[in-house]
DNA sequence: CTGAAAGCGCTTACAG
DNA sequence: CTGAAAGCGCTTACAG
């Protein structure tokens, strides 16, 4: 009804009003029980009339929750990738249903930050001093400097990779490493023995990881390990490596790719020489990505838990929130494997 | 270097410690010029030896720019929509640029909320209480009731759709009207007589616009405006439609799918029956997705000014930031015309 | 350039 | 169940 003034009304006002003291209004809008029903219908009568809105920052201060630590109960997500490319990405969803998951069950609220350009990074900054969130999460590409590029103002961080000064910051992880060995040992256990590996671009830290993960699997398995080949990780470079491969050596019975957009591409190159797959060639990418189920045969893969990665940053970061002077938490969670056709001969 | 101490430090013993006044301490840290360099270097100094730490709440009472209503220079937007489904959508990621470059001209702050479920909603609202943004602009299906649900206690909102309820509130919106008569008219000039419609469910409101703007053109141009199927809004309901059309009608010269994946359904139909596009049929389609251009023939479409759009809503929130008792701003952009091969052929 | 002091709007023992 | 009063941590005229 009507504008609302803009000048604030105030708790004495509205006490006045009513006909009682400043500190019963405060008990009747801070729900405090011990009052009687009439003085709380006087109060609340006299808020809504007068248009009365508490002032936030004069209760935080007299309740003592003041710290700039203080609890606003919300925790800030900051995206330092390119948003559009983000946010597309499934990996983002199946990170925030995660976080959603345990903030929601811990009553936080969820705070999005997704800055375009070094001016929106320093206003951000500005705003994360504020106090407006407790505490945030830095979700960036591993390898760039973003990780460096935002200061946090002294508010709790955890991050969604880790970072470059693995110093004293709190992260989680995906463990592509292992992902790598994984998935090559999937392939020796279909009685894979000479396995080939498309690498990534050897300066991108994911692919590089899952590429140690290969080395170290066929080395233990007492298999070849150098039968690798770096490519872009799209199709292209996928099929390009793959027939890069096939060249240098005709027996190859496996190939993991580190992408599964590589894997497609393998696919590709492979059907060209009439290779069969997976009776001729087993192939194996990584990510699980939407594409991998669509491909035929349908692509087997290495899944990051994404979820459970949203998940323990959460609780990272609330841990930091609840004990201060703790050690940071640096996880480094295990990826899965999803076996589908393009490595399970239905002969076997 | 080494733990905060969690109990809170005060201007007053920083003060103290400095060996100056509580007043003076303020003023350094404030960056108040009128202090003389001693005393600041020993406010600084102490400040930072006993890990001071501004209490804001306090700050901004005793600065008096405490309301709720007060200036945090940032602006929320709230997705209503299910997040999975709205992030990977290219509105969104357009809607956002718009948003993204307005709001850095203005130096403000963007914050984004994605509730889930009920008690996200009702969490997000103590927070907009909480004074954490200055305003927000509301995402949301028009055709549900996601506008009345939440609550921006006193605080200015735009909406990114029209709201059910008229009312007071400010849009902005796209005039889905107007992108019928576009789609219809740019058929009727290229020549095409026998005109069809495969419009969507008709309780959408985008979709049920779209068919208004349909029969306004054609019955202005003196056609026939009741060769309408009304299908779902994928591209099997596109197909089904239009085959029923076809055998409705023989004559059909021209169709006008409400989505652009109902028209690549309707493709599909076509070339079924042998029906060549756009020779025979022209088929224009709705969005303007990226589907449109990957289809063959590349699909003509309508589309909807989503950047622009972003930027109105982001002006009117800034608007209503500044004369609070201003009337509420609706505005309807209209799209625009994305021709491709689909209707215009070659030998025209 | 500096300090004593008032005051921002609320909460919360404390005494009744 | 209620009120008078102290106090949260800071800013800002005001007087010097």
């Amino acid at each position: 009804m009507g504008a609302v003034s803009r000048a604030s009304v105030t708790l004495e006002q509205v006490a006045r009003a009513a006909g009682v003291s400043r500190a019963t209004a405060s008990r009747v809008l801070s729900g405090n029980p011990a009052v009687s029903a009439e003085a709380r219908l006087a109060v609340e009568r006299a808020a809504s009339e007068l248009g009365y809105v508490l002032n936030r920052a004069a209760r935080s201060l007299a309740a003592g929750q003041s710290a700039p630590t203080g609890r606003c109960q919300s925790i800030g997500i900051v995206i330092l990738e390119p948003t559009s490319e983000f946010f597309g990405d499934p990996k983002f969803s199946r990170l925030l249903t995660g976080i959603g998951e345990e903030l929601s069950a811990r009553s936080l609220q969820l705070v999005l930050f997704a800055p375009h350009s070094p001016a929106d990074v320093s206003r951000l900054e500005n705003y994360l001093a504020g106090g407006h969130v407790d505490a945030v999460m830095v979700l960036a590409h591993r390898d760039d400097s973003a990780h460096s590029r935002i200061r946090t103002q002294g508010i709790p961080v955890v991050f969604g990779t880790q970072p470059p000064d693995n110093g004293g910051s709190s992260f989680v992880d995906v463990d592509n490493r292992a992902g790598g060995v994984l998935a090559t040992e999937h392939l020796i256990e279909q009685g894979r023995r000479h396995i080939a590996h498309i690498a990534g671009p050897s300066h991108v830290r994911e692919t590089h990881d899952r590429l140690q993960g290969f080395r170290q699997a066929t080395w233990q398995a007492g298999l070849r390990s150098d039968m690798v080949e770096h490519a872009e990780s799209d199709r292209d470079g996928g099929e390009m490596a793959m027939a890069r491969l096939l060249a240098r050596a005709d027996r190859i019975d496996a190939v993991f790719a580190a992408t599964d957009a590589m894997a497609v591409g393998a696919l590709w190159a492979l059907q060209v020489v009439g290779r069969r797959v997976p009776e001729d060639v087993a192939v194996i990418g990584f990510d699980d990505s939407p594409l991998a189920a669509a491909t035929r045969p349908a692509l087997s893969s290495v899944r990051e838990p994404f979820e459970e990665m949203g998940r323990e940053m959460t609780r990272a970061v609330v841990n930091l929130l609840s004990d201060r002077d703790q050690r940071p938490r640096q996880v480094r969670l295990s990826p899965e494997l999803a076996p589908r056709e393009s490595t399970v001969s239905a002969t076997a």
